[in-house]
DNA sequence: GCTTTGACACTAA
DNA sequence: CTTAGTGCCAAAG
C-alpha cells in the first residue's frame, strides 16, 4: 500500500479542520500550509485514505468550478448541494463567501 | 537523481 | 465562453 507522506497526512490534517457547509481551493489550502504545491495537494486528495473522515469534496478549483473527485464530478456536487453550497452549471455561486476561515492556531 | 505524471493556477488569444 | 501554453510542487517511475 502506498506511503502516506508527511506533506499528505499535513493536507488531510487542515482539510479535516473545515465544517460542513464551508469549502477551500487547492491553493488555499497549500497557502495555510505554507506551501505552494497546490497540484501536490491534488495528488493528495487523490490519494485520500478516507472519504468519510477527509471532506475532500469540500476542496475546490480557485477558479469556482468544481473540479475532479473519486468518486465523480457529478457526486462532488451533489455532496456540495447538500451542504448548503450553491452549484450553477459546473461551479460554486459566489464560492468567495463560503471560503473557510483557517484558524490561526492550528 | 533525472523524467514523467497529476482531483491545479494563471495568462493570452 | 473555450483552448493552448507555461508555471508550480510533490510523488512515482
Amino acid at each position: 500500500m502506498a506511503v502516506t507522506s508527511k506533506f499528505h497526512q499535513e493536507c488531510y490534517r487542515f482539510l479535516m479542520q473545515i465544517p460542513k457547509g464551508k469549502i477551500t481551493t487547492y491553493k488555499e489550502l497549500a497557502k495555510a500550509m505554507d506551501s505552494r504545491a497546490w497540484r501536490a495537494v491534488g495528488s493528495a486528495m487523490s490519494n485520500n485514505p478516507n472519504l468519510m473522515t477527509v471532506p475532500c469534496h469540500r476542496v475546490i478549483r480557485s477558479d469556482g468550478r468544481i473540479g475532479s473527485y473519486a468518486l465523480g464530478e457529478a457526486e462532488k456536487e451533489r455532496l456540495l448541494i447538500q451542504e448548503g453550497i450553491p452549484v450553477e452549471s459546473g461551479r460554486i455561486v459566489n464560492f468567495q463567501n463560503f471560503l473557510h476561515d483557517w484558524d490561526l492556531h492550528q
